[in-house]
DNA sequence: AGGAGTTTGTGAACGGGAGAACAAAACGGG
DNA sequence: CCCGTTTTGTTCTCCCGTTCACAAACTCCT
C-alpha cells in the first residue's frame, strides 16, 4: 500500500492501471482489422470508455499520440505492453485443479498475452496422474522447487476456500509475490504481496441487487401508495 | 446511469453494493462458526475491510446493530440478503458451454447463494448430447423459450468473444435485463440492461504491472545509474 | 440507581477519479 | 508562407468514496 516511488515516480493511477489491460485489447483488435492509425475517439469507443478519460490515461504513459492526427495503433500497443509487462512472458503456477482449474489452464487467453502456465498442481493425489491442457497434474508439495526452477512470482489459487488460505501463506513461503485468488475467502499476506480476488458468485450478487430494485421501480415511474 | 430515486429513495452507493456480498459471505462464515454475536471490528476483519467502512456501508441500510453490543449475527445475514435480493432464487442461464461454462455450470457458490442455473445452452449441436452439472446442453435457439417459462433476468455470457456480443443482443431481445460477461469484448446494451465483466486475464495484467514495478524498485532504494 | 466502559451510527474533512473545456501542436490547402 | 482544421495533452471543477473523530446509546458492575 505504500507506494515508494523513489525519484523516476511515474505513478500511474490505479483506475487507469485497470484500464490499460482493456486498451490493449481493443488496439489489438484494430490491428488484426488492418487500422494503422486511429484517434481517441474511435479507440475510446473499441474499449468501451469515454474518449477524455482514455486520452488522461494515456498521457500517464507519455506522449504517444500526434496531435491533428491521432494514434499509430501498433506503436501504441508497443508502449502500453511494455508498461504493463507483458513484453516478455510471466511463469505462472495454478494450484487447485477442479472445475475451475481446468478452465483457467486451458483459456487461451493467458498465453496470448504473455502468460505462461509452468505448473498445474493439486493436493489431492487421485489427481495426480491426470493430463490438463498438456501439462500434468503435480503434486502441492512441488510448489517450492517449481518456483525456484522457474522463477515464479505470480500464482492463482483455485482451491476451495478452506485450502486457500494455507495455499497462499506457501505460495508466499515459497517467493511468490502476486496471487489472482479465485477461492471464495479473504486471504491475509504479508506487505509487498499483492493480491487480486476474483469472485465469481459476488459479481452476480450485484447484478441482483440491481435486478431487485428495477422490479419495484420498473422505469422511473413509482406507484403511488 | 441515471439513477432515478423517485421518492422512496435509499439509494445504497455503488461502491457499497459491491461489498455486501462479501459480507454476507463473511456473517454466513461467522454464524457457521458458531457465533451469535459480533463487533463492527470482528466482521470487519473477517471481511478484510475497515471497520469505519463496514460501519458506513450498512448505515446505508438501516440500524441494525445495537450500540455497545454489536450486530447479531443471523439478522445482520437477513437483512443484508434480503437487502441484495437473494432471500429467493434467481434463475439463470448460461450460453458458452466450454471449459469456463462447464465451470460455471458446476460451481456449487452460484447454487448454495440463491442463483439456480435452470438451463445450459451453446450454439454448437455436437454439445447438444452432452450432461453438464445435471442438465443436458441445449441449443441456444431455445433461449427465448426458456427465458419465457422460467422468469429468467439474468444471462451468463461464456463464449468466445467473437459470439458475445450476438449473444447479448439475442438475451436482451427475450427479456434478460442484467448479463454477466466472461467474454473478453465489450458489449453493448440498450439503457436499462445492466453487464458486469470479468476478465481472467485482465486481473494477470494488473498484477503483472506491480510485479515489474517490484523489481525495478525492490524495496525502496534504487540503484542510481 | 448511577457511572464507567463499549460500540454503533454519523457528520465532516480529505483524497482521487471522472468529465468538461481549452490551449498546444501537427497537418493540409491555397 | 500563412491560416483553418483536426486531434492530442492538460487544467480545472465536481462528485464519489474513504477515513477520522465524536456524540449517542446500550450494558455491566458496584
Amino acid at each position: 500500500m505504500t507506494a515508494r516511488t523513489p525519484d523516476s515516480a511515474r505513478d500511474i493511477p490505479e483506475a487507469t492501471v485497470a484500464r490499460l489491460p482493456v486498451y490493449l485489447r481493443a488496439l489489438t483488435g484494430l490491428a488484426e482489422g488492418g487500422t494503422t492509425t486511429c484517434s481517441s475517439e474511435e479507440l475510446a469507443a473499441s474499449a468501451g470508455v469515454n474518449s477524455a478519460k482514455l486520452r488522461k490515461d494515456l498521457s500517464y504513459l507519455g506522449s504517444y499520440g500526434t496531435r491533428g492526427v491521432g494514434y499509430d495503433v501498433e506503436y501504441l500497443r508497443y508502449q502500453i505492453a511494455r508498461e504493463i509487462g507483458v513484453t516478455h512472458d510471466w511463469p505462472v503456477v495454478i494450484v487447485g485443479i477442479g472445475n475451475l482449474g481446468h478452465a483457467l489452464a486451458n483459456y487461451s487467453g493467458f498465453r496470448s498475452r504473455g502468460f505462461r502456465v509452468v505448473a498445474l498442481l493439486d493436493a489431492d493425489p487421485s489427481r495426480h496422474d491426470e493430463v490438463v491442457a498438456g501439462l500434468d497434474v503435480r503434486s502441492f508439495e512441488d510448489l517450492e522447487s517449481i518456483v525456484a526452477e522457474n522463477d515464479v512470482s505470480i500464482g492463482v489459487i483455485a482451491t476451495p476456500a478452506v485450502a486457500a488460505q494455507a495455499v497462499a501463506d506457501r505460495m508466499v513461503a515459497a517467493g511468490i509475490t502476486s496471487i489472482l485468488n479465485f477461492a471464495p475467502s479473504v486471504l491475509s499476506v504479508p506487505d509487498g504481496v499483492d493480491v487480486r480476488k476474483v469472485d465469481l458468485s459476488i459479481e452476480l450478487q450485484i447484478l441482483a441487487y440491481h435486478e431487485q430494485r428495477k422490479s419495484v421501480a420498473p422505469a422511473g415511474e413509482v406507484s403511488a401508495t
